[in-house]
RNA sequence: GUGCCUGUAGCUCAGUUGGAUAGAGCAACAGCCUUCUAAGCUGUGGGUCGCGCGUUCGAAUCGCGCCAGGCACACCA
């Protein structure tokens, strides 16, 4: 319905301007009444080009399109250059109707049709449990590939594993002197570990799973390494009960579809096979012993090592290999989603992309800013070797699945966060996201309440001539924007403005509750109730983006 | 030192391809349930948009310079 209204808008600039094209300008749902149901500025996108006051183009546009009134009531032009939209009785049932009639496709778009894309995220390695910083990550990744998925892209959600490489040996070293430890046997492996912490116990205490105890030594450090792995991701059928990664995901409702395998990389001769290519480009050199990446000649401010002296690829290497790896596999659209503390690890990684003749614009990297633990006024230490930290599982387990995904949403990914544990706790009754749901279970209960007076919202069908009153108009507005709102997190690739945009039609829905009774009158209860079926049918659909649940009751 | 991110209400944060009186939640205060869920609604107080200069008809938004905080600058991953 608004892409109408944007069509209109359009078509009246290309009349105005006779240019072909139209610079993107936005819809928005009015501020204030007086402003009109809609508005948009596009007659200060429009300012610079033409070299005239945004008031006066605005009053051309506004000319060339009221000749299209079956739609709109009345168009006001307001200084400094705004258009704004008073639209029609015709206008609100057709947009009534059409959400109607879409249901749980309504939102949806098809910008993305015949697009695939690979969106990676989390990539914790497997040497413990998850923490609340790969939480964030994991939600903003979910939530923009379920949103970009509504947008017709053929999305592959992917965790890229590092099971290769020195901290999992190091992984294997700590659960192998533990179990020397917990079993008074006095031995000291070559390598002490630098991991602690009670998962290490659990893993050395099923050692026995795999090794019978005589064989559980350094010798047979890989397998205890590889079984360590598993038990972390969950892939070994006795995996961690307190912190399988696989099941924390889960419970936190997030899937992936592919999970790569780092080791795979080694295996296979991928990584020596991008080296041999490097070289061949000419862009590598050794020196000390080690092979060197010349990624200074592709923009980076220094040459790095791919192989070391001892002979062992770096982590560099096999993520070349690995994004040469997404290239081939051929999306259209690759993103990455990584924690802030990487960013200047992109430089290098784009310089191997481009030396090898990929396109390095087409990898796009998110960077999610830290999340800061509190308890109060205390900050908490957050040390991954010491194994002190609050584990993501232990936090959506206090604060909840549905409210931890909301509170890290909320905040646009280039922010810090400051996550108080305490206040999280207290306040989860509280919780923005509740307010949300709320209004979803108060329509619910509406519609139970209607059925005991006969009204059976599946059973009512849509009037003509109703006339909307001005909060009907309001409510029919914010949810006809929705599907905007999606489309400008896709390009935007900002996720956050989804829970805003919740925060805004709820607070809509609310007053109108607390205003306007829907069950009640029979000239106006039909209506009312398909209003609020409308309503319903965008938070559902919206709080599905969001992977958070849409109750009934509450 | 260099690079990236951030600095907006007491707190946590939206708002930045320049545009209508700068917003929300929480916290504080005052009200609203004989009527569809009060996890709600209404109202009040609260702001030099870090500081300065500049560009512009117009700057929280753009440019330059400072100040403050975070992160990164490995033959770790």
């Amino acid at each position: 319905m608004i892409d109408k209204l944007i069509d209109l808008i359009s078509g009246a600039v290309k009349d105005y301007t006779g240019a072909e094209s139209v610079p993107p300008f936005t819809i928005a749902v009015s501020a204030g009444e007086s402003h009109g149901d809609f508005s948009t500025g596009v007659a200060f996108n429009l300012a610079g080009a033409l070299q005239q006051a945004p008031y006066d183009i605005a009053s051309e546009i506004a000319q060339r399109l009221r000749p299209h009134t079956d739609l709109i009531d009345r168009i006001d032009v307001a200084r400094p250059g705004h258009i704004n939209f008073f639209m029609s009785d015709a206008f609100w049932q057709r947009g009534l109707r059409y959400i109607l009639e879409r249901q749980s496709d309504y939102g949806k778009n098809d910008t993305g049709r015949g697009k695939s894309a690979l969106i990676e995220f989390v990539s914790a390695n497997p040497t413990g449990p998850i923490h609340v910083g790969h939480g964030r990550g994991a939600v903003i990744g979910d939530v923009l590939s379920r949103i970009m998925a509504a947008s017709g892209y053929s999305v592959t959600r992917e965790y890229y594993v590092n099971d290769a490489g020195n901290q999992v040996l190091s992984l294997g070293y700590s659960v192998l002197n533990e179990y020397y430890r917990i079993n008074d046997i006095d031995r000291t492996a070559s390598m002490p570990g630098e991991y602690q912490g009670r998962y290490i116990h659990s893993i050395s205490r099923t050692l026995d799973a795999v090794l019978p105890p005589a064989e559980i030594n350094e010798e047979n450090i890989r397998s205890i390494t590889e079984f360590s792995v598993k038990s972390i991701l969950g892939d070994e059928r006795r995996a961690l009960p307190d912190s399988n990664i696989k099941q924390v995901l889960q419970k936190f409702n997030i899937a992936f579809d592919t999970w790569f395998s780092e080791k795979r990389l080694y295996m296979d001769g991928s990584i020596s096979g991008v080296i041999g290519e490097l070289e061949k480009r000419r862009a590598v050199k050794y020196d000390d012993g080690a092979t060197w990446f010349l990624s200074t000649l592709y923009g980076d401010e220094k040459d790095r090592v791919l192989r070391k002296q001892s002979g062992e690829f770096t982590y560099f290497a096999s993520d070349i290999a690995y994004h040469v790896d997404k290239y081939r596999r051929g999306y259209d659209v690759l993103i990455n989603i990584w924690g802030a503390d990487h960013h200047g690890y992109l430089p290098r990684l784009r310089a191997a992309l481009r030396a090898l003749g990929y396109d390095a614009d087409r990898l796009a990297v998110m960077f999610v800013q830290m999340v800061r633990l509190m308890r109060g006024d205390r900050p908490v230490a957050m040390s991954k070797r010491a194994g002190e930290y609050v584990t993501l599982e232990e936090l959506i387990d206090e604060v909840g699945t549905d409210a931890v995904r909301f509170f890290f949403l909320q905040r646009s990914h280039g922010s810090q966060l400051v996550f108080d544990i305490d206040l999280a706790k207290r306040q989860s009754q509280e919780n923005p996201v509740y307010y949300v749901q709320y209004a979803h279970a108060r329509i619910a209960s509406i519609f139970g309440y209607a059925l005991t007076k006969g009204w059976d919202i599946d059973k009512v069908d849509l009037q003509t001539g109703y006339a909307f009153h001005n909060q009907e108009k309001r409510l029919l507005a914010h949810c006809l924007i929705y599907p905007e709102v999606i489309k400008d997190i896709v390009v935007k690739r900002e996720p956050h403005r989804l829970p805003y945009y919740l925060m805004e039609l709820v607070g809509v829905l609310h007053r109108y509750y607390t205003d306007t009774r829907v069950v009640g009158d029979d000239r106006t209860t039909g209506q009312r109730l398909l209003l609020m079926k409308m309503v319903k049918i965008v938070l559902k659909n919206a709080l599905d983006m969001l992977g958070i649940g849409a109750p009934e009751k509450m």
